[in-house]
DNA sequence: GTCTATAATTTGATAGAC
DNA sequence: GTCTATCAAATTATAGAC
């Protein structure tokens, strides 16, 4: 991938996790990376191509950050959705775009649902799930979807690495 | 209040559940209630303005709408939760807000902020709480208002309900 | 209070030179 | 690949008639 072509997404996902889909446009972008915003249109034609590729990165980055078989599932989890907030000081890309999901380009809110699905199905790891085993699943992703947003909110970062480190292990 | 101040917030309101506060505007809020935009304007001067009515009407709402002293604040709360997300399929105001709180005015992102320091309070009652106390409450509330954004974005509201169900139970 | 009209800005997107 | 130039549309907001 080119230089540029990176550059874009990362100035991309940096808006969009601070502002929104919505919030975030060509000309914003093309200021920080440094060119045109007619350059970024060759990159990307339209906001939703570039909303979906985006997310996709980000959520192939993420889930390939994961350890293939840890000891503690829900622990590693943790500390990735962790380790992303204390870096960015940013909510999850898809938290925010999940929030409105109803108003996305289909393609982009996707995107979303996908990586909703993908970190439930790491948790729950190879083995069969029951159905109170998904139910955990669910409420682990809620949990750490909602801890990013509503500490950014109330300023309260301490407030989630407590939350992390009191998740629910899994069931059964 | 008069009528037409009553629907515009209440359009409002809609309007940013469901795509989020750059993704409303004053003239589709015109439309809906079914005047100009400038009579808008006359109501609230300032998008930001909207804003803040617009949240701090659905925050003291909600809370107003929770009973005093239940059995159990826990299922209290995440009955009208769950009310909120049957009801219109739509995610909590303040996730919406929250989830952008640094790109938002100053002014609507603090209603934010005291919608989730209300809930938890709530949660907490009227006994001083420790610090466990207080993280839970925290957890609560991280998870009723995730669950309503990934529960949304999967297109799986069943998800919710059973999260509701098993919310943890307030500790010591 | 509600309207028409409009200002000033920003947006996503395209055409075409180089 | 990157640029200039531009379009068409949408945005918040205001002035002023009625």
């Amino acid at each position: 991938m080119s230089d540029i072509r990176a550059t874009i997404l990362a100035a991309a996902e940096g808006q969009i996790r601070a502002s929104g889909y919505d919030g975030f446009s060509f000309r914003e972008i093309a200021k920080v990376v440094g060119i045109k915003s007619s350059s970024v249109h060759y990159y990307f034609p339209t906001k939703a191509d570039l909303g979906v590729a985006v997310a996709r990165q980000y959520c192939d980055r993420f889930i390939a950050s994961l350890p293939e078989a840890p000891k503690d599932r829900t622990k590693a989890l943790a500390d990735a959705f962790a380790y992303a907030m204390r870096v960015d000081a940013k909510v999850c890309l898809c938290g925010v775009l999940g929030s409105v999901q109803s108003s996305l380009p289909q393609s982009v809110g996707a995107e979303a649902k996908r990586f909703f699905e993908l970190t439930m199905k790491y948790l729950i790891g190879p083995k069969p799930a029951k159905r109170a085993e998904r139910e955990w699943a669910f409420q682990v992703v809620a949990q750490l979807e909602g801890g990013m947003i509503v500490a950014l909110a109330l300023g309260d970062t301490a407030a989630f690495e407590a939350l992390v480190r009191s998740l629910p292990s899994r069931p059964g």
